[in-house]
DNA sequence: TGGCAAATACTG
DNA sequence: CAGTAT
DNA sequence: GCCA
């Protein structure tokens, strides 16, 4: 299974993390840690992926034996076999989950892989190059404003969504699918159906790994989870539900869920914590003879483990060791932990990439610690190469890092180290850095100029200024985006300069109240406290590196949807992503497979790039990336070399240009523009008169008729105030439901494209939410919030959508509004999904896949997806 | 060379 | 069913 | 277009 695993990098690269010369088994654990939050992973996996024994593989096989079975009997009960490799595609159209026959008219043939990629979506902001393209002379003067306009508009952000891919779905894949959908009808909720109940497999595996402690320690454990709630900031989520739908895993959600909006990291953090929410609620969200016949199986089954366990004793032998070892290492104070290092991580050339050969890293805590968090972090910079030295010599180290993530107080790291040393004492070439900055390191695979001012703790930072004479005085408000032009070159040989230390400084750092630290970025402040860490199935102290690489992994995720917002367009490379952003605009606003998947690769490469952290220099440096080919490397270059793109002047034909603005309207796709470029049309005008014969929906009527309005972002406070007033009367209505505004505002952008706004209820009092979205909309319409429909509004079920137009007040500027109504089980799985963005999601996915789920609106399920079988498992958020 | 996320809904 | 949408 |  571990074949598998190698794709992970990719997995990274498209969430921005780069995996780039970790070994297999670094690749294994950052997976492993970002799929954390996929728990009811075949275990197999899970503990496979850390190195497979004869007796795991053993493990493995029973565990799919027993899936098998399990699907035999979903085949008795009616449920449309799910093993079988063939095709069967859901039919378009037709009512969801209703099991379509392998004759289903969905296959491979052309038009179906055309067919089923919805449209790119290309954001309507992204065509900053309209205007200084030559507007075709006969675009008529109010399409030039238009154009105008967007340009205007082009600043902003767009709000990165990119096409989907070809819903031709891989046969062995698809093979889960019918079951699943079947068991439910319409949206289905899997775990209180009979067949998911029987279905359920890897949660018993799961439980049955709660026996085997140690070597699945990671594995988040339905008991464990219940016996370690966390208190619930009530009003963002509420707590527990029923007993039967153990939903007190969600009070987990609910810290960061508070937290969130401010807070990209959160956002993610509460994904996963989403994620985690999801998988393991299956384990206990069946009934209650549904549980006890798990049981029954799960002893069985666990017996047949401890059985062949004993005709191989070695596991159990060194399991046993390893605890000893591990209780032994507890005790070590640091100094002493570091002595041992290179014993108990003799291997880590082979198992880590040495990002951090070459340094001398001197670990800013008392030495006497003991704490077992701290010790990973020196497992993390020891493995990764750095030299670990527990007593402080200029001559030697090279770097002083502290265990926060958040740039510690002088004050703290004083005495930290101070017994050593004062810091005042420490001369500049040393530098005084932030976990994060190990992190980075991670990232990137290199060691990362320490020039962004969030690695370095402000006094410090100020004084190394100083000593510079580019004293930097202003405490920098908000949007200085200073910290990524410091990070790109300028002062990058600040260390390098032997500046002679002045202790005449230190008055410079003393109070830590001169520089307001910053509102750091996100709550990052170690795993420790964090409510994630609950999850992992032990504490702190368990599970050596997959503890710390998991935290790396989750920082590195905080990073990639940190860069969105953050950068703002400040990046060393901006002007490649413009230029790429044109060339993505330009794939994706043609019809065609082709054309979508270069958008979609285009769109990962700006994503790429947009992270990275230094200008590119040479071609390999640009195709060393995985995501960045050989065509994409040398367009990199030639944007870098000659400043412009040959490929893009040739592409921007009138056809394309015409082409993308016909999509901005709702309702047009990449073939419809293309047809009425051909037809004749070239402008809006045209569309909107309807010349050439073409006709409007009524929702293209819509979208020519705010054309401009909706090519706008809005502030985030607007999206804020509309939001309000959708809640306010939605409350009115039933003051227990809960709403959520999602999309860009809930990942903290600035603008927002639209409104987007979940809706649910908890069902614990035996109400729901069902029909309220009518009733809803009539008020919304009455009160002049919505002005127009465009789709949806399916009355009276738990789920239902609304597309629509909405603005503030009548003189506002008409806005794109979704409402949409889940059932409160998938409230988890929403979260993630509505939260976005697309390329988080699709990422996330691709990882479930990898890791034999699938993920999904509704949840993660478990089952095996490329890969052998069909065991069918499922959980429900 | 196949796959790249995935599932639904609406319209004409 | 194809195209667009989320 | 990239990757395996």
């Amino acid at each position: 299974m571990a074949f598998r695993l190698f794709e992970l990098d990719r997995l990274c690269a498209l969430t921005g993390q780069s995996s780039k010369g970790l070994k297999f088994a670094e690749k294994a654990n950052l997976c492993l840690s970002m799929l954390k939050a996929l728990p009811t992973a075949a275990p197999e996996e899970l503990s496979s992926a850390d190195e497979s024994s004869d007796e795991e593989m053993a493990e493995y096989e029973d565990r799919r034996n027993f899936s098998r079975s399990q699907e035999a009997q979903v085949k008795k009960s009616g449920i449309p076999e799910s093993g079988t490799q063939r095709a069967s595609r859901r039919h378009h159209g037709l009512t969801p989950n209703v099991h379509q026959p392998a004759s289903s008219t969905r296959n491979k043939s052309s038009s179906s892989a055309t067919g089923d990629r919805r449209k790119p979506s290309i954001s309507r902001r992204d065509h900053s190059d309209v205007a200084n393209t030559q507007v075709p002379a006969n675009l008529s003067t109010r399409h030039t404003a238009e154009v105008a306009a967007i340009q205007e508009q082009s600043r902003l952000k767009k709000r990165g969504s990119i096409m989907n891919g070809s819903t031709r779905l891989d046969e062995r894949k698809s093979s889960l699918k019918p079951a699943l959908a079947s068991s439910r009808p319409n949206w289905g909720l899997i775990h209180t159906s009979n067949g998911a109940g029987e279905n359920s497999g890897d949660i018993i595996d799961v439980d049955a790994l709660a026996d085997e402690d140690v070597q699945y320690s990671r594995l988040p454990r339905s008991g464990a989870i219940q016996s370690a709630p966390v208190s619930v900031p009530s009003a963002e989520y509420p707590a527990s539900s029923n007993s039967n739908t153990a939903f007190s895993s969600h009070s987990l959600v609910a810290p960061s869920t508070s937290a969130m909006a401010v807070s990209t990291q959160m956002v993610v953090a509460e994904k996963l914590t989403s994620a985690v929410t999801a998988g393991v609620t299956v384990g206990i969200s069946t009934t209650s003879t549904q549980v006890q016949k798990r049981k029954a199986r799960k002893s069985a089954l666990t017996k047949e483990d401890k059985h062949s366990k004993q005709k191989k004793p070695t596991l159990k032998e060194l399991l046993i060791r390893a605890k000893e070892q591990k209780s032994r290492e507890e005790k070590m104070k640091l100094s002493e932990y570091i002595e041992i290092l290179p014993e108990k991580l003799h291997d880590r050339e082979q198992k880590h990439s040495q990002f951090l050969a070459g340094t001398v890293i001197l670990f800013a805590r008392k030495m006497t610690e003991t704490h077992p968090y701290l010790k990973k972090k020196l497992d993390m910079l020891y493995q990764h190469g750095a030299t670990l030295v527990s007593a402080f010599d200029p001559a030697h180290v090279t770097h002083i890092v502290t265990a926060g993530t958040k740039a510690e107080s002088i004050i703290q790291i004083n005495e930290w180290i101070g017994t050593l040393v004062p810091v005042s004492q420490v001369p500049l070439r040393i530098r005084i850095l932030d976990w994060a900055w190990v992190l980075d390191c991670g990232n990137y695979n290199r060691i990362v100029e320490p020039t962004q001012r969030r690695y370095i703790h402000d006094g410090r930072w100020k004084m190394e200024r100083r000593l510079q004479g580019t004293v930097v005085e202003t405490p920098v408000p908000k949007k200085r985006k200073r910290e990524y032009v410091a990070l790109s070159s300028e002062d990058e040989d600040d260390r390098e300069k032997p500046t002679k230390r002045k202790s005449s400084q230190e008055s410079a750092m003393a109070p830590k109240s001169t520089l307001p630290s910053p509102p750091s970025e996100g709550s990052p402040k170690s795993t420790v406290d964090n409510p994630l860490a609950e999850f992992n199935g032990a504490g702190p102290s368990d599970d050596d590196q997959s503890e710390v690489e998991r935290q790396m992994a989750r920082w590195k995720s905080f990073r990639c949807m940190q860069r969105g917002r953050l950068t703002k367009g400040v990046c060393p490379n901006q002007d490649v992503i413009d230029k790429l952003q044109k060339l993505y605009a330009v794939h994706a606003g043609r019809p065609g497979p082709d054309e979508e998947w270069k958008a979609y690769n285009t769109m990962k490469a700006i994503g790429i790039v947009r992270r990275y952290p230094t200008r590119f220099k040479s071609l390999e440096e640009a195709i060393a990336i995985k995501g960045i080919g050989k065509k994409t490397g040398l367009k990199i270059m030639e944007i870098i070399n000659t400043g412009g793109l040959k490929r893009l002047e040739y592409e921007r034909t009138e056809q394309t240009v015409v082409s993308e603005i016909f999509q901005d309207i709702y309702g047009v796709g990449p073939q419809l523009a293309t047809r009425w470029f051909s037809l004749g049309l070239r402008t809006l005008e045209d569309v909107a008169q309807e010349k050439f014969g073409i006709k409007l929906t009524a929702a293209q009527r819509i979208g020519v008729k705010y054309y401009e309005d909706l090519g706008q972002r809005m502030p985030r406070e607007e999206a804020k105030a509309i939001y309000d007033r959708v809640a306010e009367t939605a409350l009115s209505l039933d003051p227990k439901l809960l709403l959520e505004l999602m999309g860009s505002y809930r990942r903290g952008r600035e603008t927002c494209g639209d409104i987007d706004i979940l809706i649910t209820r908890n069902t614990k009092d035996g109400v729901d939410h069902r029909g309220i979205l009518p009733r809803l909309l009539n008020k919304l319409r009455s009160s002049g919030i919505i002005i127009a429909d465009l789709g949806g509004e399916m009355g009276e079920d738990l789920e239902a959508k609304y597309m629509g137009i909405c603005r503030l007040s009548p003189t506002g500027v008409a806005r794109r509004i979704d409402i949409l109504c889940i059932p409160y089980e998938q409230w988890g799985g929403a979260l993630v999904y509505f939260t976005g963005d697309d390329m988080f999601n699709r990422s996330m996915r691709l990882l479930a896949n990898k890791k034999g789920m699938s993920l999904n609106q509704r949840g993660l399920w478990a089952g095996v997806v490329r890969d052998p079988k069909s065991r069918i498992k499922t959980c429900g958020p």
